[in-house]
DNA sequence: GCCAACGTTGGC
DNA sequence: GCCAACGTTGGC
């Protein structure tokens, strides 16, 4: 089995890395972007995930998880008081998915800037402006390097 | 807090 | 199905 490699933006103030320490895992839940969602089906358990701050005084890479179940339909989509609520999505065909990240480690912040500076993440949405994505696919040459460089 | 980038919505 | 208007993300 192929391990695939992702990274997953949240805001610091919002769910930040400590949380998702002391949840041991957690729902991703509320990414409602098609292309984002594309990628969190294709999730398999395994894979690993780069936790990236958004939104933060320096944002960047702080630390790693891994899928430990694949996407279930996202309960909050048919929670009509949840900001997350989406009325034309119905339970027999659901629009948004989530699977479970586990946590594994904090690293040091491997920031935006420091990112832009290496050559095997030029191609990379990440590094470039304006991008908003908020769940990226990586290559296993992007995976490792990281690894390697936490 | 500003604003560039870009996804989404809705009128036609 | 085009595209202008609008809303949101996220770096700075």
């Amino acid at each position: 089995m192929t391990i695939n490699y992702w990274l997953v933006k949240t805001e610091e103030d919002v769910y930040p890395i400590d949380k998702l320490k002391s949840d041991k895992e957690t729902l991703w839940d509320g990414v409602r972007n098609y292309q984002a969602r594309n990628y969190l089906k294709q999730m398999k358990k395994g894979d690993i995930v780069f936790i990236y701050h958004s939104n933060c005084k320096e944002p960047g890479i702080v630390g790693l998880g891994e899928i430990s179940k694949e996407a279930i339909p996202d309960p909050l989509q048919f929670v009509a008081s949840s900001d997350y609520y989406d009325p034309k999505s119905t339970k027999e065909s659901p629009r948004w998915f989530s699977p479970t990240i586990k946590y594994k480690k904090t690293i040091p912040n491997i920031s935006l800037e420091t990112l832009r500076q290496y050559s095997w993440m030029k191609d990379s949405p990440l590094t470039r402006t304006g991008n908003r994505l908020s769940v990226l696919s990586l290559t296993e040459r992007q995976g490792l390097e990281i690894i390697k460089s936490s």
